[in-house]
RNA sequence: GGAGGGGUACCGAAGCGGUCAAACGGGGCAGACUGUAAAUCUGUUGGCGCGGCCUUCGCAGGUUCGAAUCCUGCCCCCUCCA
């Protein structure tokens, strides 16, 4: 369906929505004034957020700047995705210690099916309107990338903190690494963006952008950035590598368990980004914390409900509450618990080795790790904590095997 | 092209002929306490049916009874000069 554009709210209403959860927006003034002219010419604004398919396990963090466009989408505006095949291949340096390593084309495109899946668990997919910049990137010829460098110096690259920290720690920097703020700031050229969307670690290659868009004519873009999400170790930024990251493709249980997890004071960031509970409830919560007649596990609760329901539905969310009050707050072996088919062949006089057992079954990565688990009590088998790391267990069929909290298999003797 | 510094386990960082599977810190994991929060405390953190054995200190050789440590070549990173 086609939304029309202006909304029927106004304008201070529509501003704090665009503002909510921005870290920073990129001139100011410039934001309202191109609402303002938007809402008078009935003429959406072109937002444009570009993406870079490097990763094959996108996570939350990956998500934020789509639901800041997703609140565009819903207002009204015309909203662009940018698929950067070409920019993915050079990898962006902003924000990172070292340089990225660069993947094949081929190796992108993979990722960019995925990408589009995930991202449409959220976008009205018919209202969006989808470019790869390799459409224009391919087409270009050395006198053309030429032409497009001579827009930058070094000294202004260099300015950037990343770069700096980069060469002080005489850490590496490729030269392909300095042409890619002009790429992103390219895109926006030929998208002619209004708006650019990204995380505050792309403050620099938005401004790019405009710089450029000067140079070709057009009114510059605003940049409206989110701040880049924490993850939920509460300490650094969510990513892969870090492993603190609630995956697009984790289960309901796994993502509502996970939020739990989260340091109480991360939950407000979480609300703010990942959730679309209005500002106001969000700060009433809070109070009511500080007042002490909301326990904060309780607005957690909710938090993992929300995260869930959006990527699922109320449905999964429910039941993953219900998992989680049995398994992890009652500390009862959950309702389902994935089978571990054990076979005659395996055993010796019915019996197997318990550190044997725990990594055929998953639960441990070897049989060193096991031993270490056993001695320390992590391992039960129907509730029993297991001590002695030799064991030789006598198998029965259904037995729970736990290992720490939230490791189960049920042993089945086939 | 020249001079110099450096590559150690998940990360940072000691070690510089045996006592080194490698100090210390961070992170991770397990346990206690809890609300799968924070803070704190304890243990653990290459593999192997494990009081022993095997493979690790950029890569490949060599010296030695013995090498992360010494020598040679190679690869990679950084700084300064050009």
């Amino acid at each position: 369906m086609e939304l029309s554009y202006p909304p029927a709210i106004s304008i201070e209403e529509e501003l704090a929505i665009i503002r909510r959860g921005a870290e920073d927006i990129f001139p100011e003034g410039e934001l309202e004034e191109k609402v303002r002219r938007a809402r008078k010419e009935g003429r959406p604004l072109r937002v444009k957020l570009g993406i870079d398919p490097t990763a094959s396990e996108l996570h939350l963090g990956h998500m934020i700047p789509i639901f800041k466009l997703k609140q565009f989408q819903d207002l009204g505006h015309h909203v662009i995705l940018i698929i950067g095949d070409y920019t993915a291949t050079v990898g962006d340096p902003s924000g990172r210690n070292k340089a990225r390593p660069q993947l094949s084309h081929q190796q992108v495109l993979e990722y960019a099916k995925h990408y589009e899946d995930q991202v449409f668990r959220i976008l009205d997919r018919e209202r969006t309107e989808v470019v790869r910049n390799g459409d224009w990137f391919s087409r270009m010829s050395f006198a053309d990338v030429i032409r497009l460098l001579s827009q930058m110096t070094l000294a202004r690259m260099i300015e950037r903190e990343d770069f700096a920290n980069r060469f002080r720690e005489q850490s590496p920097i490729g030269l392909h690494e300095l042409v890619y703020p002009l790429m992103q700031g390219y895109d926006s050229c030929m998208v002619r963006a209004d708006i650019e969307l990204g995380g505050t670690d792309q403050k620099f290659n938005i401004l790019v952008g405009r710089d450029l868009q000067r140079e070709f004519g057009m009114e510059p873009q605003v940049g409206v950035c989110n701040p880049v999400l924490i993850g939920i170790d509460g300490r650094e930024k969510m990513s892969k590598s870090l492993g603190n990251t609630i995956a697009l493709v984790d289960p309901p249980h796994e993502m509502y368990g996970k939020t739990m997890s989260i340091p109480d004071h991360l939950m407000w960031m979480y609300y703010e980004l990942i959730t679309e509970v209005p500002l106001q409830e969000i700060a009433q919560m809070r109070e009511g914390i500080e007042r002490g007649d909301l326990h904060p596990k309780e607005a957690k609760m909710r938090l993992a409900r929300e995260i869930v329901t959006r990527f699922y539905d109320e449905q999964k969310a429910r039941e993953a509450e219900a998992h989680f009050e049995r398994v992890i707050a009652a500390g009862e072996i959950p309702e389902e618990v994935p089978e571990h088919p054990l076979s005659a062949s395996s055993l010796s006089g019915g019996r197997i080795w318990i550190a044997k057992l725990l990594v055929d079954a998953g639960l441990a990565p070897s049989t060193s790790e096991a031993r270490r688990l056993i001695a320390q009590g992590g391992v039960k088998i129907d509730g029993e904590t297991v001590r002695d790391p030799s064991l030789d267990w006598e198998a029965r069929d259904g037995a729970v095997v736990q290992v720490g909290k939230r490791k189960f298999a049920r042993i089945q003797l086939v």
